[in-house]
RNA sequence: GCCGAAGUGGUGGAAUGGCAGACACGACGGUCUCAAACACCGUUGAGGGAGACCUCAUGGGGGUUCGACUCCCCCCUUCGGCACCA
């Protein structure tokens, strides 16, 4: 609830959604549709911020504004309830349980890192939620500070993250995306021994085969060991550079075109292949995440290497053998080793695994993986969410509070206001803050964090079906016949976050012994966005299109089925009203056929169109191809009304009840309204879907296309089962054949029975 | 730079190697009406032809195939994602 209300790209994806959901409810499947608020949080609070309303206040009235006046009309099958609420205590209560959870089993942790902060949310955030450099909130460029943070071990989950994207129904294109986030690098640890001193810099690198033209090392200006390498001689550009990277922004510092920079630190390090001596420098080109936040510089076959190595004139070595050289770039293709001792000749493919193995038997370099994912930083200096349950004692350090006395109630307070001073509000609440020790009773601070909104969504699906325990998250029975979710449509936005952070969460109380799976969504589609003008609805941009006033005027039948029926439900769609006239045009007939008097029982007509249009509706429904259903359905009605006078009066009735059945996961509204009307009784909804019979899919003649050439010439209703020569002598005897084949003889006839003809001259 | 999706009439889109443009919108013509709206009927990719018909046409260029919107290669454009990730 983080606006005035639901726009019409909810409406779009609740309404495909419920399509769905009824449809596979008359298909004969038990079907759970849940709804809640995802009520805590940035998002909510933020909007209160603006309203100057207390979110506590906010949330209430826009919760009851949106089940009861916009969800309510839109005709979805909720089950209200098994709501869930995430700000309310009886589920945070169970979000903090998911906390002290990790924390005993060690995965989760307070460390001093280099984080993103929002200067205008005031807040640290995950990387997840830093977009483009920005915050995936408020669109403010987002900063670097080193800030002591508690943290998820998401990245002791990465290998397991990524190898179960294999076995799920997801989209290629989400699976890629959190493959290439999740971003596994096979390669090496390497070690280089500083010259003078037992200090010992380990690099990480996927080109060990290149380690015999690392001519300098590089560190991040943040790396811990620059203060006690740099010699005095340097100490006050080093400080100075390292000052100037601190100030500068993420986007900033990683924007690869720039310019390189950085300073020499007077040290030097000893290369474990060569034995050189080789200058260490600090750059911010190296990055203190990732890795080891040092680098082997290889400028000879590093893109980057080199830029750097040619403006601070560094040695560039050639050790790959390439027919371009290196005079010009860096070589950074494969090739045979050259200027590497015992290894020349060697491709570098072997190399990687023979240079590696060569110097772990020195003891200074061991294979070693790598990922761009980082740990979940799941604290946040905010109001609007669950304090996290830990209780700082100066005895016992940070002690999880005791599942017994969950939840830590969120207080209220005068001021819900980010404070900016790198504290969440609760911090100057002192009856909350002023605590006991749960180990020793001695007095004790408790945690004035709260955790990540994603953090309560990462598991909401677990408590849909449980809602009525409070006693337990989740009940293993209940659990086990629902879970885990079947069909899960999301949002693009969503896939590095929510549905990376649902798997995590999933793995781990997996883990832990608490669910019997290990991945939360079988089956995921994702839906697109609703645009306006081509661009995102959005406020600030004034193009937001309001749900309300249209189903006021046409109805939320008519509206959902025109939000489908714009076009495939996983792609972007622009929303304009012009062609909402063509669906509401179409319900007002099917409405009219029903309702009008019938016309006069004619004599019968062939009924095996029908079990055609059933078995295309079922199958393009069953693809979640609603806009081609609802194409097939307009077909359909137009047939009935050209044969509605010819059709006897069982016909009409089964023809009539057909439509209605058919469009029941669409519009429900009006399927019930119709169903009624023919005596159908309550409810539409709960009847079978229909069934075509396949033998009267099965045509009794086929269109044979006959081509000339690979032209089409002529089109012969045909019986069915004609064989090639039938086929020729009745393409032969056609007068648009004719003149072609002109006693000519044919190169090659392809025939494809019952549909297609190929006469090659 | 890397990864992904897409490009088809005036418009939204359909067609998963076999009839390009289903279904709609819009436009044009007509019926109904004193008139309008609604509704209904017809035409509607482009070019040629009196006409039956013919030719061209799915971003551009090549290829595979009897046959390509569909598969392969190269290129262009748009949109998303990632990005000094060693």
């Amino acid at each position: 609830p983080s606006a005035e209300g639901l726009h019409i790209g909810h409406t779009y994806t609740y309404g495909g959604a419920d399509t769905n959901g009824r449809f596979q409810r008359m298909r004969g499947n038990t079907v759970f549709e849940p709804m809640g608020f995802d009520a805590f949080g940035i998002h909510s609070e933020n909007y209160a911020l603006k309203q100057n309303i207390n979110p506590m206040q906010l949330t209430a009235r826009t919760t009851k504004r949106y089940r009861y006046e916009q969800l309510g009309r839109i005709g979805a099958m909720y089950d209200w309830e098994h709501s869930v609420d995430t700000s309310q205590p009886n589920y945070y209560k169970w979000t903090q349980w998911i906390f002290v959870q990790l924390f005993k089993a060690g995965l989760a942790i307070r460390k001093e890192a280099a984080v993103n902060w929002c200067p205008s949310c005031l807040t640290v955030l995950a990387n997840e939620q830093v977009i483009d450099g920005h915050c995936e909130r408020c669109g403010t460029l987002v900063v670097q500070r080193e800030l002591t943070q508690w943290f998820f071990s998401i990245t002791k989950y990465a290998d397991r993250l990524l190898d179960g994207l294999q076995k799920l129904d997801w989209p290629d294109e989400s699976k890629t995306r959190q493959a290439n986030w999740i971003g596994r690098s096979e390669g090496a640890e390497l070690v280089f021994a500083v010259e003078g001193s037992d200090e010992r810099i380990p690099v990480f690198t996927t080109r060990p085969d290149t380690v015999f033209g690392a001519t300098y090392v590089v560190l991040a200006p943040e790396h811990k060991i620059v203060p006690r390498l740099t010699t005095a001689a340097r100490r006050a550009e080093v400080d100075a550079y390292i000052e100037s990277a601190r100030a500068a922004t993420e986007i900033e510092r990683t924007d690869a075109g720039r310019e390189k920079t950085g300073e020499f630190t007077g040290a030097y390090a000893i290369n474990p292949a060569t034995g050189a001596r080789v200058p260490i420098w600090v750059a911010d080109y190296v990055l203190v995440q990732y890795g080891t936040g040092a680098i082997m510089a290889v400028p000879g076959h590093d893109e980057r290497d080199y830029a750097f190595a040619r403006k601070f004139d560094l040695p560039i070595v050639e050790v790959i053998t390439s027919e371009v050289g290196i005079a010009d770039a860096a070589y950074t293709g494969p090739g045979a080793l050259k200027n590497s001792g015992q290894f020349d000749g060697l491709s570098s493919d072997e190399a990687k695994t023979a240079v590696t193995a060569w110097l772990a038997e020195r003891g200074t370099g061991e294979p070693r993986v790598t990922y761009k994912l980082r740990d979940w930083l799941i604290s946040r200096q905010r109001y609007w969410g669950p304090p996290i349950p830990i209780i700082h004692c100066p005895e016992h350090g940070s002690v999880p509070v005791p599942e017994e006395d969950l939840p830590v109630l969120l207080p209220e307070v005068a001021d819900f206001h980010p404070t900016g001073t790198g504290k969440s509000p609760l911090a100057s609440v002192e009856s909350f803050v002023k605590t006991t020790c749960p180990v020793c009773g001695g007095p004790a601070e408790r945690e004035t964090d709260v955790s990540d909104t994603f953090l309560d969504s990462a598991w909401y699906f677990l408590r849909y079906p449980c809602t009525e325990w409070d006693d337990r998250p989740f009940d293993k029975e209940r659990i086990a016949e629902w879970l885990p979710v079947d069909m899960y449509f999301g949002g693009k936005e969503h896939v590095v976050m929510h549905h990376l952070y649902a798997r995590f969460i999933t793995m781990v109380l997996h883990d832990l012994g608490h669910l019997p799976f290990e991945e939360p969504f079988k089956k995921l589609r994702l839906h697109g966005f609703v645009t306006k003008d081509g661009a995102k609805m959005s406020k600030s941009r004034g193009n937001v299109v309001n749900p309300d006033d249209y189903i006021k005027r046409v109805g939320s039948d008519a509206f959902r089925a025109y939000l489908l029926f714009m076009g495939p439900f996983d792609q972007d769609n622009d929303f304009s009203d012009q062609n909402l006239v063509g669906v509401t045009r179409f319900l007002d007939r099917v409405w009219r056929l029903v309702t009008d008097p019938a016309p006069t029982p004619g004599t019968g007509v062939e009924l095996r169109p029908m079990h055609r249009y059933i078995k295309r509706v079922t199958d393009e429904l069953g693809r979640y191809q609603f806009h081609t259903a609802i194409a097939a359905l307009m077909e359909y009605s137009n047939w009935i009304s050209t044969h509605n006078e010819a059709f006897n009066a069982e016909q009409r009735r089964e023809a009539i009840r057909t439509l209605t059945l058919l469009l029941a996961p669409i519009t429900p509204f009006l399927a019930e309204e119709l169903w009624e009307r023919q005596g159908g009784g309550y409810s539409v909804h709960q009847q079978d879907w229909p069934t075509f019979d396949p033998a009267q899919i099965v045509d009794e003649t086929v269109t044979l296309v006959v081509q000339i050439n690979g032209k089409l010439r002529d089109r012969i209703e045909a019986p069915v089962g004609l064989d090639e020569a039938a086929a020729r002598a009745l393409a032969g005897a056609s007068t648009k054949v004719a003149p072609f084949l002109d006693g000519k003889t044919p190169k090659k006839v392809i025939y494809v029975p019952g549909r297609l003809l190929n006469i090659v001259l």
